[in-house]
DNA sequence: AATTCTCATCGTATATTTACGATTGAATCG
DNA sequence: CGATTCAATCGTAAATATACGATGAGAATT
């Protein structure tokens, strides 16, 4: 994309909408709904699991990775990812914080 | 971005990645905020708190508009958007239901 | 009819995302 | 040591996202 211009936004407004871009592509919520779901958290899984190369998987687990959702723990020859359960949390509750409002307004009347 | 292979994934897996990506921008979350919070929703007050001109913030509002969570409603000469309840129930629903799920494995032991 | 107001759209520059083959790095196995 | 395995990274092509100035469309006002 292009540039945003995070610099003026708030901290929380940054967040909220980094955290949804880790979940604004199918092989990400996928990858998630997997581990979530799975004792297995091994790379080579996921790699059969999504239609995807591995180098992409690798490259979505990375993103994930970046923003704190996952975290890869190297188990030679293999790595096991699993959730960060407090970026988790965080996610949970800002997530949560949003959906929480009520609409009251009728707008447009 | 490259091209997502929307096909392999699961019609709700891409769903909820679309309505992620409608979240994934801090500008697209001031939006949604002022929408909750304000009574008034005209897009030239949108245009004032946020700092991005007029053809960007209504390029947002169209991202929004096009996902489903918001829809507009003409008022010559302004245009009045508000959130669209339904659409926002289902995107509580998904996020709800995503981060209800319990952390039971401890990964990689 | 001309002006003004509000908002959408066009055109465009730039940056980022997605995807994959190829390669590299690290560690185990024979 | 050489071969194999697993996963990260590199390099790259193509598509998409962001931002903004300029323009266009529609309606009310002067």
């Amino acid at each position: 994309m292009g540039v945003t211009k995070t610099q003026v936004f708030t901290d929380k407004q940054n967040r909220i909408a980094d955290l949804a871009k880790a979940l604004a592509h199918p092989a990400r919520i996928a990858i998630i709904q997997h581990l979530l779901k799975e004792k297995s958290c091994v790379c080579g899984d996921l790699v059969e699991v999504l239609p995807l190369a591995q180098a992409t998987v690798s490259q979505h687990l990375k993103e994930l990775k970046n923003i704190g959702i996952l975290h890869g723990e190297i188990n030679p020859p293999r790595v096991c990812y699993c959730i960060n359960e407090t970026v988790w949390q965080e996610a949970k509750a800002i997530f949560g914080e949003i959906f929480e409002t009520e609409i009251t307004q009728q707008c447009c009347n």
